[in-house]
DNA sequence: GTTTTGTTTGTGAAAATTCACAAATGAAGC
DNA sequence: GCTTCATTTGTGAATTTTCACAAACAAAAC
């Protein structure tokens, strides 16, 4: 083990730019060593040939963005943050990376920069990997001292996130003076975003991808919530907010689900808006369309977005009120009734017109039946419950009615 | 004045019979005297040949149900009660009456009963007239006395059906016990009945229909609250609570309007029950339908039952949920927006749609534009406001906010 | 048993809807 | 001036809806 660990014992004191030379010479390789944010701390200077990303990135001080973006969809970002071990990366020429490896810095859960090396005087050997391990380890000092600073102040701004979120009727002036002394622009409009999952490494899986974007994101275990904006890039292409936030959590869950066979993980966000006080309501929606997901699981299955919950973001409060009251749709009574005594299926007959807006066709086709029975059964509906289909307030509070009534069989079964 | 009061002078103290031929000789006519629910009090004995009409009263000590049924929708019974001369009534041979005269026996602003000659043996003179109008004023006590014990049970009644309207936790037991004692048979099912009318007549107006059904009903000045079942003779027929309310209630709409030129009289009632302790949740609902009436005059112009609000029963408490949260919903500001900022229609072409459930051709119609202009519209909309008109919940909350939105306007203006 | 009743499916024709494509209009921008 | 764009209206064809009428069937009522 001591002998093991002998690779960099006179490094122990060294500059992170020795280090990197100390690894180039031991791998015969060129070496970078970057932060978690991706920008350039050291690289070794003996290398000769190197490839464009390396290139862009020295010249840069950071990896480019499409190097970066192109990592994160081939999941090299989620092994690296998940696994202590060296990632082997193979050659993609289209983005100008040759064969190379990896390895986080990391201290506990923490993931502080990463160390790359790139396959180009020698082919990497198994001893490689225990040279990375090593000097992954004795980076750790050098990389935690040079990002203090930087680390406090992202918890600064992570307490600051929280308390927009919980939004304690902090007067607008004295948030913004406080936004301003944290040098954090927030984008406009923005949503507040919440991925909730029971992986508990979620946070771990997610972190690259928030940290490629810059994103404010705090987490409370089961959830990580996101503060998102339309990156710059991307609104030049015209592209909306609501397109990107989609877009964002079709990436996550498509990822969590390939990666982790994760079914259960759900994201959801909140209206948009424009102003620091209003980070709170959005984050409000976004917790309201996660707490209608869980009761109405199969009505709001593509249901992401507040704007896009419908009659269900009353729905729960409506149907406590009717039972307040001890309301009941006498109709659907009568209904129902008639189906039990008769072996019929008026009620999900109405159910599937009412759910296809009233196109005769599709309801025929849903309940397998011919299109002149539905029209049939309709009109018995009509007569039974003494109602006109053609009288759109009677079709809307019928449709609430008939989704109401689920909530209490929900819960009930 | 006092040589005009002669006629009856020496009768002040004499027997209700015994009047009855006193006006009989005076008119040289036969003479009826009724009570207020039209039992027979007392007739005159000297007349020979009496009509149908006549016979079948003195014979069932009542005046036949067809013969009110027939006075009734001629209006006889509204004169008597609103004005104190004689009523004039031409032969009506179908239900066998022939020719009379009648004037009501009043007390203040009560009706007593009634005094009705027939012209038989003489034709009627102006003379007779001030005859009846004495006849009818010394009657008074004689009716006074005899229905003084009838008058307080009816007294007991109407404040038993206070105490059942207002629901005041009595057990049912204790009001079992109660309308037992009163003889008081309750129809099942029933509906609460309100008619509320700013004409000060209205009870009046009334009296006589409801006398006639004998409802039970009680009034506080605007509203004349009544307990509605379906009589034993329509019942029969297979005549329904809600068609026999809707008769009911178009009957008096319809007499009130003719007779005071009257459009503000509003007829409401609440959902059909079997309980005694559902006398106040019918009344409450009654109550709620007419004050949705007064806030969504247009909306609800024919509906006249609780179960016909739909989405107006709870519209109103939806519309302070969310102004309470300051929920607004985004896609109607925007199609506001864009119809301010392109001098469009699309918000009204939007609720049109909806409104006819969705049918184009009579959206068209209503719109008085060309089908495909709609078509073009209804794109546009689903452009613009990123909807699918095609989904059922997105079609109901566009509906009800749309409804909603309605609310603020009618009241802020 | 027969008859009645409620339900399902079929046929066919008129009306309504959907869709693609094109021409005309008028307002806004160049 | 011209061009561009959004809007309206027209034409025509395929599809869907609506409606009336009738046959087939099973369960309930006689």
């Amino acid at each position: 083990m001591a002998a093991q660990q002998g690779y960099f014992n006179q490094y122990q004191h060294a500059d992170i730019d020795e280090l990197a030379d100390a690894i180039g010479e031991l791998l015969n390789n060129p070496i970078t060593i970057e932060d978690v944010d991706h920008k350039l701390i050291a690289y070794s200077s003996h290398g000769e040939s190197t490839d464009q990303a390396r290139w862009s990135t020295i010249m840069g001080r950071r990896v480019p963005e499409r190097v970066l973006t192109r990592l994160w969809k081939d999941g090299v970002f989620q092994q690296l943050w998940t696994q202590d071990d060296p990632v082997h990366v193979p050659a993609k020429d289209e983005v100008g990376l040759g064969n190379r490896v990896a390895i986080a810095i990391r201290k506990g859960n923490d993931v502080l920069g990463y160390i790359w090396a790139q396959e180009v005087n020698r082919p990497f050997t198994p001893e490689d990997d225990e040279i990375l391990r090593q000097a992954a380890r004795v980076a750790v000092p050098r990389l935690l001292e040079r990002q203090g600073k930087r680390r406090a102040e992202e918890q600064r701004r992570k307490e600051f996130f929280w308390e927009l979120l919980l939004g304690n009727d902090t007067s607008e002036a004295v948030l913004k003076r406080k936004q301003k002394s944290l040098q954090l622009d927030l984008p406009s409009p923005f949503v507040i975003c919440i991925i909730e999952s029971p992986e508990p490494r979620l946070e771990q899986f997610l972190y690259p991808l928030l940290q490629r974007d810059k994103m404010l994101w705090v987490t409370d275990g089961t959830q990580v919530i996101i503060l998102v904006g339309v990156p710059p890039a991307a609104a030049s292409e015209g592209v909306t907010l609501r397109q990107y936030v989609e877009h964002f959590l079709g990436e996550t869950a498509g990822k969590l689900k390939e990666r982790f066979r994760e079914e259960q993980t759900i994201g959801v966000y909140g209206r948009a808006y424009h102003s620091l006080p209003d980070v709170a309501r959005s984050y409000r929606e976004a917790l309201q369309v996660l707490q209608v997901k869980h009761s109405f699981p199969a009505e709001t299955g593509n249901v992401r977005g507040y704007s896009e919950l419908g009659i269900y973001r009353f729905l729960p409060q409506l149907k406590r009120w009717a039972d307040a009251e001890g309301y009941e749709n006498e109709r659907l009574l009568l209904l129902k009734q008639y189906d039990e005594e008769n072996q019929t299926n008026l009620l999900q007959t109405l159910e599937t017109f009412l759910d296809t807006v009233g196109r005769v066709n599709l309801t025929a086709q849903k309940l397998h039946i011919h299109i002149n029975t539905l029209s049939y059964r309709l009109r018995r509906i009509e007569e039974i419950i003494e109602v006109d289909l053609d009288d759109a307030n009677m079709r809307t509070s019928l449709y609430l009615d008939l989704k109401m009534a689920k909530i209490g069989r929900e819960l009930g079964s």
